[in-house]
DNA sequence: ATCTTCCGGGG
DNA sequence: GTGTACGGAAGAT
């Protein structure tokens, strides 16, 4: 029969000694169903040596099969490596995990030169061979058998591929899930403490599992609820670090499996480090897709939220971790515990509609299934479009290679005027690097190391790269822009806004993706590393961006600051006859990014705090908010930032004195002090007594436990002696007059405010010495 | 300055 | 599962 299907994910195993591809599929009639395809086999590439006498060297490789997994067949091709034509010869074997074993042994045959394409996962490289990439549909011809350990409503087996496409996907089913655990005093353990709550949320709306006696009772009510709602999607913010490996050993240490997979008896389980794959769904941490937000320097799932106008801080309950167990055991405040918990699987939930349909065009653009996908930085997202490419290419896909690190120059910054400045553009070149490596044909298969007729020289480095044929980035790159545009010219007539949606997400993901081909080149763990291709494209990226500064200073505009691909200008000119000017003279892409109605820079490059018209205010490069500052300190820094653009230095300072004057009245309670850090170790492991350490220590000899993985919250107290062994876990501190105030105003409150106003020329006293407002206080 | 260790998100 | 993150900043030297 003839069936379409669209693909979820692929998985596969080994049965009766041979492999069975899964790719988990939905059909037109919106059946979840398992397409098995048992007839792909593994193979890899031995790359000869020119002198190397063909025949023999595959005898020799033959004499090397084992009967587990036979080695099936020798044969000789020709491909091309980094654009140069090789005599490969292709083994193929039976069993994928003999790759590994034959890889080695065929490495050392002699008139082997080099084994490649040995280390790509077996699903993948059916999945680049035949062009399937999840998210798109295939026609084939299939035959309907009978699995009963599959939980999916038809089993086929694949006969023929006969078309592959994209069309409208079908409706996914999507959950979102969040465990509240008991964590009284630091870490929770899952071998001690329970999952007291389980929130779920689907179109269907939110739904908890409250623990009552035992907790077993509702990790297997929530395994029930995934198998009978049978979700494509799980999501979960930072699940993948957290809540499935807690479930997991929680039930695991009693005996019990989290069968939640579309495979009967199978867990989730960890694939690369820290991905939890459940067979036959997508399980997906959003956490992944919110790291790329520059934006929101602590990527916790409130502030992803609040940022991207999901779910508003005002609009729910907010609490710390460490209020948890309060508010647990107080019969008063669990409802408010509870609504916490919805609260945070309901952003969750809703975060979907943001990253979800960007995620969708990235894994139909790199064939990298999402749950994948959104672990997978950068890199590996550039390095799978261009394997796929490689393929179609008939080129060889590199080996990865163990590499040096080596500096080389980056982007111009154009030191920055410090102070406050008003009124200014950022002109940005949005797609500079990308449209670099087109022109000059940049690339480790272009580059020309010596003599060179034709070709571009980069400045100041002096790479040379032939102007033609057209390298292997170049040719990539430019379907990706012809992609983009052909995409972008179909938007305005497109009527259906779900569809215009997708075409906005799609012309997007184009263009990150090409975006990030120039990191891809310069990083170390990179196929198709090049060195000089990424020195090169930052050396004309440089050129550039001077020139424009310069044209920018000619046409009496003033150059405030610079990085990269973007200059901050000001001036009473025509900036958008001046946007026009450029991007004539310079065949780039520039557009007015953002026009700050004040912004301050100080003597630090990237580092800067800008006031939009719209009153939004963006803080660049400072550490406003880290995780290993107290409260205090960090709130204080923000609204240092916000006083200096809304009301002046004078009112800035101002702030900072009253604050440190709370802190000498001891006015401010003890939970504002208390610096948050994570115990990565265990305690023996530590070399250092690192305050956090010596707190941990404290706490474990007082009788709390305290394990790896967890945080562990101090303050410091006076006394003698180094900081470190002042340190005291908080709650085991509840009178304020054992703070070491002085160490709060000058490592913690000082510091913070000093980053922003050292630029203002106010000294450290003057925020220190608060004792002349003694006659302020008189005067008034 | 340069090298090494730590950290993230989650509870 | 044909494998084992990564990039930046704090801390140490």
């Amino acid at each position: 029969m003839i069936g379409c299907f669209y693909i979820l994910d692929f998985s596969y195993d080994v049965e009766e000694g041979k492999p069975v591809i899964y790719i988990w599929a939905i059909d037109k009639e919106g059946n979840r169903v398992a397409v098995l395809e048992k007839n792909f086999r593994p193979y890899f590439y031995a790359i000869l040596d020119d002198s190397a006498d063909t025949n023999k060297v595959a005898e020799d490789i033959k004499r090397l099969s084992v009967s587990q997994s036979p080695i099936t067949s020798v044969k000789l091709e020709e491909r091309k490596y980094y654009g140069n034509p090789v005599k490969v010869l292709r083994i193929e074997t039976v069993i994928p995990a003999y790759v590994r074993t034959y890889r080695d042994k065929v490495a050392k045959v002699r008139g082997v030169k080099e084994v490649v394409e040995a280390d790509i996962r077996f699903y993948m490289r059916y999945s680049i061979d035949n062009d399937l990439k999840p998210f798109n549909w295939f026609k084939a011809e299939v035959e309907e058998i009978q699995d009963s350990k599959l939980r999916v409503k038809k089993v086929y087996e694949l006969k023929k591929i006969i078309q592959i496409y994209e069309d409208k996907p079908p409706e996914l089913r999507i959950m979102a899930f969040d465990i509240e655990v008991y964590n009284k005093y630091g870490s929770p353990n899952p071998r001690r403490d329970p999952v007291i709550i389980i929130g779920v949320w689907t179109n269907n709306g939110g739904k908890q599992l409250v623990m009552k006696d035992d907790d077993l009772e509702i990790i297997r009510e929530f395994a029930k609820f995934v198998l009978d709602y049978d979700p494509d999607i799980i999501l979960g913010y930072n699940s993948n670090g957290f809540d499935w490996p807690y479930l997991l050993e929680r039930v695991n240490s009693r005996g019990v499996k989290l069968d939640i997979g579309r495979k009967v008896n199978s867990e989730p389980s960890q694939g690369t480090y820290g991905h939890y794959s459940v067979v036959g769904r997508l399980n997906v941490d959003l956490l992944g897709f919110a790291s790329s937000i520059a934006e929101v320097k602590v990527k916790s799932l409130d502030n992803i939220a609040d940022y991207l106008g999901v779910v508003k801080k005002t609009e729910r309950v907010n609490l710390e971790w460490y209020q948890i167990p309060e508010y647990w055991s107080d019969p008063s405040k669990r409802d408010i515990l509870l609504k916490y918990n919805m609260d945070d699987v309901r952003s969750t939930y809703l975060l979907k509609d943001v990253f979800l349909p960007f995620g969708e065009q990235l894994t139909m653009i790199t064939g990298l299934p999402l749950d994948q996908l959104s672990m997978a930085s950068v890199g590996y997202r550039v390095e799978w479009l261009l394997m796929r490419e490689a393929y179609k290419f008939n080129e060889i896909i590199p080996n990865r290679v163990e590499r040096e690190y080596e500096s080389y120059k980056g982007g111009l910054v154009i030191s920055p005027a410090p102070g406050i400045h008003e009124g200014v553009y950022v002109l940005d070149f949005s797609s500079m690097y990308p449209s670099i490596m087109i022109k000059y044909n940049i690339g480790p298969d272009t580059l020309v190391k010596g003599e060179c007729e034709d070709c571009w020289v980069a400045p100041e480095v002096g790479h040379k790269f032939r102007k033609s044929p057209d390298g292997f980035y170049k040719r990539i790159l430019q379907k990706l822009v012809e992609e983009r545009k052909a995409v972008k010219s179909k938007m305005p007539t497109e009527k259906d806004e779900y569809e215009r949606r997708r075409l906005d997400e799609r012309q997007r993901a184009l263009k990150v993706m090409a975006n990030a081909f120039y990191g891809y080149m310069g990083w170390l763990g990179a196929r198709w590393y090049s060195k000089e291709g990424a020195e090169a494209v930052t050396a004309w990226g440089r050129e550039i961006i001077s020139s424009v500064a310069k044209l920018v200073e000619e046409r009496g505009f003033k150059v405030i600051y610079g990085d990269t691909d973007s200059v901050f200008i000001k001036g009473s000119g025509n900036v958008d006859s001046l946007v026009n000017e450029i991007m004539n003279k310079f065949g780039l892409e520039i557009k007015i990014d953002k026009i700050y109605k004040k912004i301050f820079f100080t003597e630090n490059k990237k580092r800067y705090a800008g006031i939009t018209e719209d009153g939004k205010i963006d803080i660049v490069g400072f550490e406003a908010v880290r995780g290993d500052w107290c409260d205090l300190a960090k709130d204080l820094q923000r609204r240092v930032i916000e006083k200096i653009l809304t009301s002046g230095v004078d009112e800035a300072v101002k702030l900072v004195r009253d604050v440190i004057m709370k802190i000498r009245r001891k006015e401010v309670p003890i939970q504002d002090l208390v610096i948050w850090k994570s115990l990565d170790k265990s305690l023996e492991e530590y070399e250092v007594d690192a305050p956090h350490v010596n707190a941990a220590k404290k706490a474990m000899k007082a009788g709390y436990v305290i394990f790896k993985g967890g945080k562990i919250g101090y303050v410091i107290v006076k006394g003698s002696g180094k900081i470190s062994e002042r340190a005291e876990p908080y709650f085991m501190v509840s009178d304020i007059n054992r703070i070491d105030i002085d160490y709060y105003i000058d490592k913690q409150i000082v510091p913070s405010a000093m980053r922003i106003l050292e630029q203002f020329g106010i000294k450290e006293s003057t925020l220190k010495n608060t004792s002349f407002d003694i006659l302020n206080f008189f005067k008034k």
